[in-house]
DNA sequence: CGTCCTTTTGAACATTGTCAAACACTGTGG
DNA sequence: CCACAGTGTTTGACAATGTTCAAAAGGACG
């Protein structure tokens, strides 16, 4: 199992605790491949075949619509995605791409839908990660509606602050234009909005981003726990 | 079972295959309660002691921050709402209401996650429920990051016709004030954009809504499975 | 009939998006 | 090494969209 390809999975929470029988059938028709930056891999609409899980690298999702496109999210290694399209057997409502260079697992969705039906711990782990991914999209529409750009941004930066150890000093993990597509906005406005920020203790320079003045920062975005939170 | 007030409730996806044992201890210490319109039934924030389910009446979702309030979703009889905060014992991400006078079942949010442990009829529907609850949360996403407040009101109301079962004329089931939040927007946008929708074949009268012209406000809303098809 | 609430309308305003141009950065090829 | 193209970012002017405020109009209900 440890020099498996996908030892490195077999630690993910939502494999964690399956039997190892399980574990060995979802992975026997699985296969480990390797995708280079800037490439599609999901279209949404399509038939959800696969389970994915994003080992390595990057993974963009995103959604169009008369010739719109929004980033909806982006994967960090090692987490699954689109996983209700999944169990539900249904089309995917997303399509994804990678980033940068990356490494996958696919699991056929018809050995994960099996397995769930047999496995207990299995099915546990799925309803966690599911409601889990659930209530972080319940956020984010909390966070559409609730709050104007220039409060997303703010809250964002709070949020991306906490995930790299409170350093005052840290660095946008995406391109500016999708984190405006991501917060809902265009990059003009996401320009302009990182402007009116200075006002209130922030400081940037190309993707490097300084909190100046932490308390400032937490004055105007009002960050709180059932819209930012997003661990549980 | 079939004179006991929980009957109504076994029919429901999320409690239809699961065996009659464990429906017994799961309703065990259920109770079925009356509610006045207008009540809050839940602050989010609160610890999920309860699954809730409605059976009828009607309630609505809704959530807060700094002083502002949006509507969620609304809830119909019978189905159960906030099952995601029950699952992983966390507090609700949002608030509800009572629209009108409705009857609930609680069930004990603790008893939900011991049998599900044990009973795999019960754990299944609970994952598509979430799937399906996951999926819904999505496309409102994709809805307000895509589309601008004329083309979510345009596409919301070709979905309530569908609902009324594709009668030209039908009844907005909420206040406009409430589908105006519902749909992101203030209530004299709504207004107005029921205004610029005439120009797409659509009548108001008070809460009547007419289609007059059906292809010309499909023309203009572009309705997208993965957009508007709640069902899957 | 009066009261309360919702809805509508108008005007002013704020926010956000669009378009065009300038600028910065990166990598390529001469 | 530099010129260059290509891409992403920023800025300004302007347009579109959405909000706020105030007032009027309409409905529900005692």
């Amino acid at each position: 199992m440890i020099d498996s390809p996908f030892g490195a999975v077999r630690h993910l929470d939502l494999f964690a605790r399956m039997s190892d029988e399980s574990f060995l059938r979802l992975t026997r028709a699985a296969y480990l491949q390797s995708f280079p930056a800037q490439l599609q891999l999901i279209a949404e609409g399509d038939p959800a075949d696969f389970l994915h899980v994003l080992v390595s690298g990057r993974v963009e999702l995103f959604s169009t619509w008369n010739g719109r496109e929004t980033s909806m999210a982006t994967v960090h290694p090692v987490s699954t995605f689109i996983l209700a399209a999944t169990v539900r057997d249904a089309p995917y409502l997303m399509s994804a791409r990678t980033v940068e260079k990356s490494r996958l697992i696919l699991i056929p969705s018809q050995d994960v839908r099996e397995i769930f039906e047999q496995d207990i711990g299995f099915a546990k782990a799925i309803v966690n990660e599911l409601a889990r991914c659930y209530r972080a999209t319940i956020r984010t529409s909390k966070n559409l509606k609730l709050r104007n750009s220039q409060e997303r941004l703010a809250n964002y930066l709070l949020r991306q602050l906490g995930k790299s150890g409170n350093r005052t000093r840290f660095e946008l993990l995406a391109e500016k234009r999708r984190v405006a597509s991501y917060l809902g906005m265009t990059p003009e406005n996401l320009s302009r909005a990182f402007n009116a920020l200075k006002a209130h203790g922030v400081e940037v320079d190309g993707s490097h981003v300084t909190i100046v003045d932490h308390d400032k920062l937490v004055a105007f975005a009002c960050p709180h726990a059932l819209l930012d939170d997003y661990a549980n």
